[in-house]
DNA sequence: GCGATTTTAGCACGATCGTTCTAGAATTAG
DNA sequence: CTAATTCTAGAACGATCGTGCTAAAATCGC
């Protein structure tokens, strides 16, 4: 056998998102993930392949601990409060983020997806893992009286899907409490609307 | 005095904004601009300045060709249908861009607009451009009854464009019909709602 | 015609890009 | 011990980047 890694996989990881997330993927170069990693080019392209492979697996551990722990923290929570807290979340990690990075999967979204069918369904796969949390607690909400039948769960779904995109792309550009709270505000109180029918 | 301009200026312009539109601002070199707008790259420096500064003109270009374009067409409109027929134009465009570039605007808002102050004020501006269309026709729509008074217009005008941002991302990940009306249609539909009371 | 300026085509600069390689030191299993 | 593998630091590859330059041809007002 060999020498064993000297450093963490996870460790380097975060950093390499914190890279990626910060300047996106075509300006951050490799030189920049050598010198905030701390280790040398060789052992990055011998861990992780390449720097396309590299932000893969940057993006897979970004989902993992940002998207998906919110889903699994918010899909225990009864229906109609599991979306509200959902979005409640999203809004102040927005309006906390100093340096006005968004969301890595927004980014990639229109970033990389577009000219690389590899990300593209990555993206597209988590967006539509988003939809399905919405979904089932909306059917759920429907079925216990919480949320409003006045729709379908579908489009409703796909409603609050985009309503959440649009905040991540205005928190970049105009980070203001008052405009991200209106974004959304609507779409919540239409969960509430006419439960008295 | 001297030789005169040989190229049309628009029209280079047209193919600048053809080249940023479809890969984005980094993945668009110099070289590909020269290319693609047939002239020199010194006569480009010449005319336009640096890669920055005609990424800048190229960008207002657009936005005076579909953003304006578009908000002039539609604010002629009666509130409701103005409203209405924004969107549906947003959606027809969307379902029909088989490159999927999506909106030149949005892409800046997310690739160049956060790292650079200059831009991000452009975008930021063209943005309340936007929101200042939604909230007229809304304040007009709600005075004479063809929209609902349920929700205060700066509100739903915040909504609005926060679901036209949704849109725009969703539909370079996927341009699927359904989602895209499915994101839409809640928005629009609350505008009628509660119209009996 | 003269002088001014923009045109053309393309070379060349220095910098940076992603990636590979060299060469030796370190650490492990057998 | 030996053999194998990964580590370190850094040089070096060819390619491409944005930008500036050269030098000649073209077109205008005077």
């Amino acid at each position: 056998m060999a020498r064993p890694r000297e450093f963490d996989e996870e460790a380097v990881l975060d950093k390499a998102v914190q890279c990626f997330w910060n300047h996106g993927y075509e300006a951050t170069s490799m030189r920049d993930l050598i010198d905030e990693t701390g280790l040398t080019g060789a052992s990055l392209y011998n861990a992780f392949g390449d720097k396309r492979a590299l932000y893969q697996r940057a993006l897979d551990h970004y989902v993992d601990r940002s998207v998906a722990e919110r889903i699994r923290h918010c899909e225990n929570l009864p229906p109609r409060e599991a979306i509200g807290a959902f979005f409640a979340d999203i809004l102040e990690r927005s309006l906390n983020d100093r340096q006005h990075k968004g969301c890595m999967l927004v980014n990639a979204a229109l970033e990389v997806a577009p000219h690389d069918p590899g990300f593209k369904k990555i993206v597209a796969g988590v967006l539509s893992q988003i939809e399905g949390f919405f979904l089932e607690r909306l059917r759920a909400g429907q079925a216990n009286g919480s949320i409003t039948e006045s729709a379908p769960p579908e489009i409703l779904a796909r409603h609050l899907l985009g309503v959440l995109m649009g905040v991540r792309v205005l928190a970049r550009v105009r980070p203001e409490r008052k405009l991200l709270e209106g974004a959304v505000a609507p779409a919540l109180a239409l969960l509430d609307a006419a439960l008295t029918t």
